[in-house]
DNA sequence: ATGGTTGCAAACACTTTGCACATGA
DNA sequence: TCATGTGCAAAGTGTTTGCAACCAT
């Protein structure tokens, strides 16, 4: 996703096209795995763009907000961040390395339907993640 | 669960049981809903038992470690906890008025197979919630 | 020009930690 | 008695907020 890309995107959630959020916006976008604060802060400064803490969060929150970027929890005490363009999917985090990865093939929609059916609860969205053992740590 | 009986589960958990833990353990097994240490806290000062916050940090955290109890996480800024005792199962969270439903015939399984099958990835444990409206709130 | 965006400082919520004292087994 | 549990105070994260200055459109 280039940062051209980044700019339309934001004009489409009707959002100005700061540089602090085109490369909060491009980093999510080309990391391929959910991006804490704390990580997007030592991006920037990498990059020599300076932003307040606050600014981050309000970006995130923004960007959550309105649609384009998912807001995930991996039983860490924070959040994480993905963005939406990515098609729905879960993870597989390493206990032992740290590692995540994607899972995209989840069956879960049979599960929502029996749920709307059985509980007459409406599902809006879920959070599925699965802990354990990556391949490499096996050994 | 009685209190004799929370008092036998943390014996065998090789813990003492002192007066804030079997209230802690207690109040953890009579409550149909996972709870948060704040909720904890505000139970004990009804009860007249004066105990720290980080005291009962230090209990949830423990009782997690030797398995009585599960640590979940539903989104919030905050860890929640229940007893393990509970059978294996995953929650219907209200976004309208907060309730939290229990849901325990996940058929799972199939997935974590497959996983393991496809990914090579060893599942340890999932976390999995449903967020939505719940049946009184779609009116 | 002006309304949305940011930096700064302060505050907040949740959680952990060190240490001295207290207590259950 | 003595290892273990607790209270208190302090500090550490992660996150939000108010306000004045700033900047993208």
């Amino acid at each position: 996703m280039t940062v051209h890309n980044c700019k339309i995107e934001l004009r489409q959630a009707d959002l100005k096209a700061t540089p602090t959020r085109l490369a909060v916006l491009s980093l999510l976008e080309k990391t391929n795995r959910p991006v804490d604060v704390g990580s997007i802060i030592d991006y920037l400064k990498e990059n020599s763009i300076k932003a307040d803490p606050a600014t981050v969060f309000r970006i995130v929150n923004l960007f959550t907000e309105k649609g384009l970027t998912r807001q995930i929890h991996l039983n860490e005490g924070k959040f994480r961040y993905e963005p939406s363009s990515k098609e729905d999917h879960h993870h597989l985090i390493c206990n032992t390395c740290g590692s995540i990865e994607d899972i995209s093939d989840c069956s879960i929609d049979v599960l929502v339907k029996e749920i709307n059916k059985k509980k007459k609860f409406l599902v809006k969205n879920h959070s599925l993640e699965f802990f354990g053992v990556c391949k490499q740590c096996q050994r």
